[in-house]
DNA sequence: GAATATGTTTAAAT
DNA sequence: CATTTAAACATATT
């Protein structure tokens, strides 16, 4: 058997796919130790490749977190790796016997001879050695209040806000738009101008919408290293016609990004 | 083979 | 000056 893939998909990861990815690579390397990293593209490094082993090899792994749309690797003696998949990086199940996969650019081999590899056929995937402390609340944990500010503050559109990680992390275009219909809020709307009862729904939007997904794809690919991911979008994506309460689903482009929305979701301009 | 997909960085415009 | 908008980048897939 070759390497398999542990997470692929026709988009990009977001947040509820790295939420899913950090806990099915904790169960199955917490407390493991790197035996070796092999590094096959060092120029996204903020350090050498020889640096980056010596301060990882032959440590214990201890968990894998998710912090915005990075994946944080907690190693023995508070060693930290963040990990940006950026647009195309995958995980994948190596084991010492089998040859790398295509656009390998890490790869962790732990005691016992299993591992993970990082691909990325963009070559944009980014490693950190630790990484410098984020202020920028994570869209898991931002409080009602630091939102309602956020959005009084900002007047450019509700879709270019959500997807902003200078001013929030882990939401990216996909997402965004499944949030915005949640709420039933146009993306086109005016982050200030959105009335607090509105923003308070959408708040509440952001974590329904998120976690909910992070449940769909445990149950449907949780406990399996192997398989691909799918996507439980209701209303983002070029073939979804109609959104499930029947209404039909139109196509723009916000802030660059297709962005998918209807006319249940009101604008406020 | 043109169009599509998207996160970040950098430049330009308001 | 601060904030917002747009362009550029890269390539597998449709």
């Amino acid at each position: 058997m070759g390497n398999q893939k542990i997470f692929k998909r026709l988009t990009m990861a977001e947040l509820p796919d790295l939420s899913v990815f950090a806990n099915i690579l904790t169960r199955r390397f917490k407390g493991k130790t790197l035996k070796r990293l092999e590094v096959k593209y060092a120029k996204k490094l903020n350090l050498t490749t020889a640096e980056l082993q010596k301060e990882l090899e032959n440590k214990k792994l201890n968990k894998v977190l998710r912090s915005g749309k990075t994946l944080q690797f907690h190693f023995e003696k508070d060693k930290i790796l963040g990990l940006h998949l950026m647009l195309r990086g995958e995980l994948n199940a190596v084991s010492e016997k089998d040859p790398l996969p295509k656009y390998t650019i890490l790869a962790f081999y732990f005691s016992g001879g299993e591992g993970f590899a990082v691909t990325d056929s963009l070559k944009q995937a980014t490693p950190t050695l630790s990484p410098p402390e984020n202020k920028v609340p994570d869209a898991l944990d931002i409080t009602e209040n630091e939102f309602l500010a956020l959005l009084k503050k900002k007047k450019k559109s509700i879709k270019e806000l959500l997807m902003d990680q200078k001013a929030l992390r882990g939401i990216g275009n996909s997402y965004g738009d499944e949030i915005l219909w949640e709420a039933r809020i146009s993306p086109l709307s005016v982050a200030n101008k959105i009335p607090e009862k509105q923003a308070r729904l959408l708040y509440e939007s952001i974590s329904k919408v998120l976690n909910q997904a992070i449940k769909d794809i445990t149950k449907e690919n949780g406990n399996e290293l192997t398989g691909e991911l799918r996507d439980f979008m209701k209303v983002h994506g070029a073939h979804i016609r109609k959104s499930p309460t029947g209404a039909n689903i139109k196509s723009d482009k916000i802030g660059g990004r297709s962005t998918y929305y209807t006319d249940e979701q009101h604008l406020y301009s």
